[in-house]
DNA sequence: TCTTTGCACTCTAGAGGGGGGAGTGCTAAC
DNA sequence: GTTAGCACTCCCCCCTCTAGAGTGCAAAGA
């Protein structure tokens, strides 16, 4: 999908006559379904070419000569590469739209909860459960914070909790330090004069607007303001304690035999509770528009080079808010999960529009 | 540590000279160690004790048959059955405190933040960390629930962002549909009402509350009064949406030889996302006072067969707010885990207390 | 020139077959 | 009660062997 690809893609085209695509398709369907290396003998039999296993060898010997294919030993058939995969992917399959009534029923199993968060985690499970595969959804990134409302309590001590409603329906909390004791009706005032500044606004402008407000009107300001502005400053200080996205469904990769090895099982859970790879892997299939596949090595992360990940990003109103997808074995029944990945987005997006 | 493990242990008492004894503390340590099933030759060399082989294997025969060693087969070693863990548990092993600078090093890794669920990660990753098995905190449970504060938000249509200040430090918020349009000032309104009625009192005291005074004033109520309370029921009715336990390294399981079956595996990490199975053995841990352990099959657990639970209650200002501790291998380091889970326990009850 | 046939070759997976080693239980002597 | 001796059992590792699948290559055929 990105230029360089697409420039091998359309020399691989002139390269790859039809009948080498048509036994490289076949090829991939068949080791998709068996997860066998795939020999000569076979694919004579199952392409419908009627082709002489010895013909189909030089062919595929061709192919893999083109880095399409690898035989893991020498006896044994051959096997897509990531390459292989990704010309598959590009030009030979074709990915039929889900039928009314299956999307239907990804639509009833998502359910109509009204929070942000219950919805990505049922997107999730939905993914996970619909794909046998390991189901992710990104929650909201905020680098647009608009402050709907903001709201101190006091608690003991010089302790402060501060609850931050923003963009509308996602709420935050945090307890914060203030260094002074500020009775209820202060806080109170605090929080009425910060939600007359705030409220509608992004949240560095509120910031900036907070310092600024805080130098010029230095003297005028009487202590409980000041309090309210340091307040403020810290509550906004730290970067919200994302949560950052919701997995399900990862031991369903434990089912698949190319990743029975546990010693990558467990690097591929430690990156999944770690979090921070699969984010960035994920980022990236956030500008883009529609499915994004990075199969195996293509990721660029070592953990994944077994591995393919199917994502598209998902939009409410016209913004793209976040990214869903899946995780599973390069050997995954892309014709399938393509669709199922795509709805899936499409109704999570519809389903968190705020007017219902 | 139950009335019928008791009268297990004391019989055994009796029936135990010391010598038995000694071996098979002996055994199970050595075991502990090596994760090998222990012969009469190597028994004999550890124990201190100068006695031949032969000897030690009639001793050991005795301990079979008492239930408290088995062999894996005809010619290996033995290995402590649960009983035998049990037995060793209770009766052999001495536990010594944790040292002052270990408790303070946990201290600080504890760290110091002010959010409670900030806190319970860390202990998690901390008791995960420290012992190299999976870590567990229980988050507290909320039978008795003290309103602090409510506060209503109009979303787009008939939708309100409720956010409940439970329990002076934590927040919920849930998004209700009202089946009729509120203003922003009717909002405000409907939020000092409830605030005024509500603060610091029980959840269950509330709902009753607000029934019984939507039937005695029903007539003299406005309709935003009304619909204060009907949106109070709704934000009420559903039991909070927990996120009843927080887990850090459960892929440290993987390391263990004895755990090493895919399946097994995947059954234990579904335990851990099912999370009902954990909780309901955690809850039992609850009520009881310092540490508890569930070895093997004891703990009823089909998916625990290979696993040993250590657990603790950690408690602030008087109150028990919940349970931690680790599950890992039954071969674990008993002498090591229980002081610190003991500790763990104790450091987040004190850092979650509110005065500070 | 492309395709096919035939053939020798390679490699794996699985079965079978000993040893070696560790550990046991039993018996008889101390 | 303890020990030495001994026969026995069982696992594990290594080796071999074979069947099977698949290959590449060369030579014949279309």
């Amino acid at each position: 999908m990105t230029d360089s690809n697409e420039g091998k893609r359309s020399s691989m085209d002139k390269r790859l006559n039809e009948r080498a695509q048509l036994l490289l398709k076949t090829l991939v369907e068949r080791y998709i379904r068996d997860g066998q290396p795939v020999g000569s003998r076979t694919l004579s039999r199952d392409s419908g070419l009627s082709l002489s296993p010895a013909t189909v060898r030089n062919a595929m010997a061709d192919l893999e000569e083109m880095g399409l294919l690898v035989s893991p030993h020498t006896s044994a058939g051959r096997v897509p590469t990531a390459q292989g995969y990704r010309f598959f992917i590009d030009t030979l399959l074709q990915v039929e739209p889900l039928p009314g009534d299956e999307v239907a029923r990804l639509r009833g199993q998502l359910g109509d909860d009204l929070d942000p968060h219950a919805l990505m985690q049922s997107a999730s499970t939905l993914l996970s459960d619909v794909t046998r595969l390991a189901g992710i959804v990104t929650v909201p990134r905020h680098d647009e914070v608009r402050l709907r409302h903001v709201e101190f309590l006091s608690l003991s001590g010089d302790q402060v909790l501060v609850i931050l409603v923003i963009n509308d329906r996602e709420v935050q909390n945090r307890i914060i330090r203030t260094g002074r004791r500020f009775s209820d009706a202060q806080l109170q005032q605090a929080t009425n004069y910060l939600n007359e500044i705030c409220a509608g606004k992004d949240l560095s402008q509120v910031r900036e607007g907070l310092l600024r407000e805080m130098r010029q009107a230095r003297e005028r300001m009487n202590e409980m303001m000041m309090g309210a502005i340091e307040m403020a400053e810290k509550a906004f200080d730290a970067g919200p304690p994302d949560e950052d996205m919701v997995v399900s469904g990862q031991t369903r990769l434990m089912e698949y035999g190319e990743l029975a090895d546990m010693d990558r099982l467990r690097q591929l859970f430690d990156a999944f509770a770690r979090k921070r790879d699969i984010l960035h892997l994920l980022d990236q299939a956030l500008t883009a528009r529609g499915v994004q596949i990075y199969i195996g090595e293509e990721s660029g992360y070592d953990i994944f080079e077994q591995c393919s990940v199917v994502t598209a990003p998902y939009e409410s109103d016209g913004r793209v808010l976040g990214v869903l997808g899946v995780i599973g074995p390069t050997r995954m029944a892309y014709d399938r999960v393509i669709p199922i990945v795509d709805v899936t987005a499409r109704l999570l997006g519809a389903a968190l529009n705020p007017r219902a």
